[in-house]
DNA sequence: CTTGCACCTGTAGTTACTACAGAGAGTATA
DNA sequence: TATACTCTCTGTAGTAACTACAGGTGCAAG
């Protein structure tokens, strides 16, 4: 059992965002010392673990909530954890598209910029329409 | 010389967005008529139509605050447009790649995954580490 | 014993909006 | 003219996912 300090630095995590999972319900309420320190295990880091690794993964929030309660119920099916994750992986790639497209704009305008100290920009007048 | 109403339905923008902007400073407090309604002029409506351009190529305001800056000096270079808006395009450059690291590390974890209605699965394992 | 750090709580700030509530203004119809 | 309905006004609170503080204990070392 340690505290939260220490699960912090296990982790690679903040601590405050520790308690800020605990608080929204993605951690469980640790055990608490008499002086009403946390007191975290084994198992409470592996969950935190998880919570940090798909956060990495970019699960936002909600994504993790249905995970953990899938996970929570302990039967959760293959099937269903896929299912997420395709979706997941679905929005990625949609994001991916859009920054394609921006990127392709952005770089077609200043094209047109000839990047000298020269006062009228014509990236300022495509900006301005 | 049109409404708040008017203008966000011109621009295709929301009506609060547009107080917000005037709020944190990126749009001029606008003329009012006698009994206080915000009165729009062609410039302001540009000056709006600039801000939401910069917004729908991901231009963060602090970016955009910088933009308005050099156009309202009137005597900004192209050298210093093409600064911000190079180093935006550098921004987007590096979150493309963060998201394509991050779906194939997804693909990799799902395709472990058989997706059938089986319990315990590869990829909740994999979370787990 | 006291110094100093870790921990406790609640709350406010961040980004870029969006959505109210409650009141006044403007317009269309009866 | 009266009424109804829509628009606009203000300030404030909520969103996501944290992060950072303030003011107060607990604990371990010197």
């Amino acid at each position: 059992m340690i505290k939260r300090g220490a699960l912090a630095e296990a982790t690679g995590s903040n601590i405050e965002t520790i308690r800020y999972y605990e608080k929204i319900g993605l951690l469980h309420e640790p055990d608490r010392s008499a002086s009403g320190h946390r007191l975290y295990s084994r198992d409470d880091q592996k969950r935190l673990g998880f919570v940090l690794r798909c956060r990495e993964l970019g699960f936002s929030i909600a994504e993790l909530r249905e995970l953990l309660g899938l996970v929570d119920t302990k039967d959760y099916t293959c099937a269903e954890v896929l299912a997420v994750t395709t979706q997941h992986i679905e929005d990625i790639a949609k994001k991916i598209a859009d920054l394609k497209r921006l990127k392709r704009t952005l770089d077609r305008m200043s094209a047109e910029c000839s990047g000298e100290a020269v006062p009228d920009c014509p990236l300022v007048e495509a900006l301005f329409e």
